[in-house]
DNA sequence: TTGTAGGCGTTATCAA
DNA sequence: TTGATAACGCCTACAA
């Protein structure tokens, strides 16, 4: 910046001011300054902006996978709203593991981001603890609790599944089969929306874990044998995710198993694949563009003083009814 | 850092030593100041730290969108090497448009990251001036080519889909027809290879636009018919991607229509579906996770002072055969 | 409209 | 092994 001051003639002030408030200089020195920089190739250090000026435009966000489709939209969303705002999303994986969240919670809490965003209401101690001395606005997302770190913004993934299982139920499904993971919060959730459901009405439930990726089309394949091979009548199966359902109504297809006919199948996430699949899939579907959109929202309103959010915000879930299941 | 200072009794300096080189401190007044810090949840700032020390640990990365498949591995194995070094990744959208990356990089530079990995060769003649200008390592991917800006980590697209597209004429395949986008630098490149391969062969071709999004299912819906209806003897098709592939195979599937019977489709990017599809899809597999692996490391060493890397590293492309296309 | 002084929280350097 | 001092590059506050 010193170097640019020298070459325009003016001071390391007012260049600064010609790119944080440009309206402050006279228009020749303004333009002087601004053909300058362009000259140089400078670029401003906003390290030492944050610094100076306490604010880092930074937001952090931490999510299990970058590639997971589910939250695809919600961080583009995210994204695109907070770069209208004039943040930066500083994006972070965890790889489904808490350890790893936490500490990517602290590197970047270490960044002195203005809010953070993060992915279940499931976290370490040390990593609540971090996240409410920050002092930041806190985004919890994609499920719901009572008792948020600050705010969360998502669905439930016990009360979508127990819904999806009871549409079973009334078309007339009794031995229903859970397949899933054992480790990811989300998919715990979901277990037991289905388990709640199974349990209203008397009926024993069946609950399959495929291992550590329950969002592999592998594991849908794995799933549907295990569930085939331990409960051999089995008319229906909702999955983890529709991933994992899409791998498994492509077996149905190799192995001549007619959906629903034989068995019906069900996702959870309405992926781009589920409208395509042969049945469609009968899934949840995730808002997750709002999700993502209503956090930012949150985040900016906060940043700038309004606090008009409640604290938890239930954004919902729709049940998509396609062809997997048999109809009335 | 001073609030911890004062509660252990000593100097700013010791508790600075106790975080970035705790050998140097004698192991009472460590274990004093640790508890301290941990007491008082002391969280270092690192935008002080980057600018004292002049060092961010930040590598950026720009990449058209965090949710395609593609990128997926190379994002992840990209990040976990660097992290194990000590970097962390400040990871920035483009959404396919070039506009949009040179804000990102522009952005990013700000931050003063130490190393740059961006996707593809196709950048704005300033966003190639920024990065030619900051200094740091600047490692382009997914794609080759002579005239790097600094190293390039990738394969060649157009080499990739002329192999594919050859391996359709060996089996015979003549009408053979490429569906993809038109703004995408990679997309561009496959065509190419599809055109020179056809050329060479002195057979016509025919090359469908889908439309901006040439990566979605639904394209490759669109594209299966619109060639069917253009060229109804169309014998075999190779979509952008394994996305619009696997959507076709699905419509083939719907609309009565064997594939291989009737018509070849092939894919590019042998995402996890490629396998799971009926018929298996034949695509090219990119070897993503490498290429970010080798991305890393090129940044490591160059950091590390050490420079045993070419500008130029071609990390190769298998073609992989499944039964989308009829056998030899 | 522009310039000057001081400080943001940390680290490098040198001294003790 | 520890501490004091001066940067790092910019912004806030105030002065001219």
């Amino acid at each position: 910046m010193h170097d640019v001051a020298r070459e325009a003639g003016v001071s390391a002030q007012t260049v600064s001011r010609v790119i944080r408030s440009p309206g402050l200089v006279k228009e020749e020195t303004r333009n002087l300054v601004r053909a300058t920089i362009e000259r140089l190739g400078y670029v401003p250090d906003s390290t030492a902006s944050d610094l100076a000026s306490n604010r880092s435009r930074f937001v952090a966000a931490v999510i299990p996978s970058v590639s997971m489709s589910i939250y695809e939209d919600a961080v583009r969303a995210l994204s695109s709203e907070l770069l209208a705002a004039g943040y930066q999303l500083l994006l972070g994986n965890t790889e489904y593991s808490l350890d790893s969240e936490e500490a990517t919670i602290f590197a970047f809490l270490g960044r002195r981001p203005e809010a953070m965003v993060v992915v279940g209401v499931d976290h370490t101690d040390r990593a609540k603890a971090l996240m409410r001395q920050s002092g930041i606005p806190i985004i919890e997302t994609m499920d719901l609790t009572d008792t948020p770190i600050d705010t969360v913004v998502g669905y439930s993934n016990k009360v979508a599944t127990a819904t999806l299982t009871r549409l079973l139920l009334t078309r007339g499904y009794k031995r229903i089969v859970f397949v899933g993971g054992e480790e990811d919060a989300r998919g715990i959730e979901r277990r037991q929306g289905y388990l709640q459901a199974m349990a209203e009405v008397d009926l024993s439930a069946l609950s399959l874990e495929t291992g550590d990726h329950p969002s592999l089309m592998s594991a849908g394949i794995s799933g549907l044998k295990k569930a085939l091979e331990l409960q051999p009548r089995t008319d229906a199966i909702i999955f983890f995710n529709d991933a994992s359902a899409a791998g498994a109504i492509l077996e149905c297809q190799r192995a001549g198993i007619q959906v629903p006919g034989d068995i019906a199948i069900c996702g959870f996430g309405d992926f781009e694949v589920a409208a395509h699949l042969n049945p469609g899939l009968t899934t949840v579907r995730i808002l997750s563009h709002d999700i993502g959109k209503r956090a930012a929202q949150v985040i900016v309103d906060r940043l700038s003083g309004a606090d008009p959010h409640p604290k938890i915000i239930d954004i919902g879930f729709e049940i998509i009814e396609r062809c997997s299941i048999r109809e009335k």
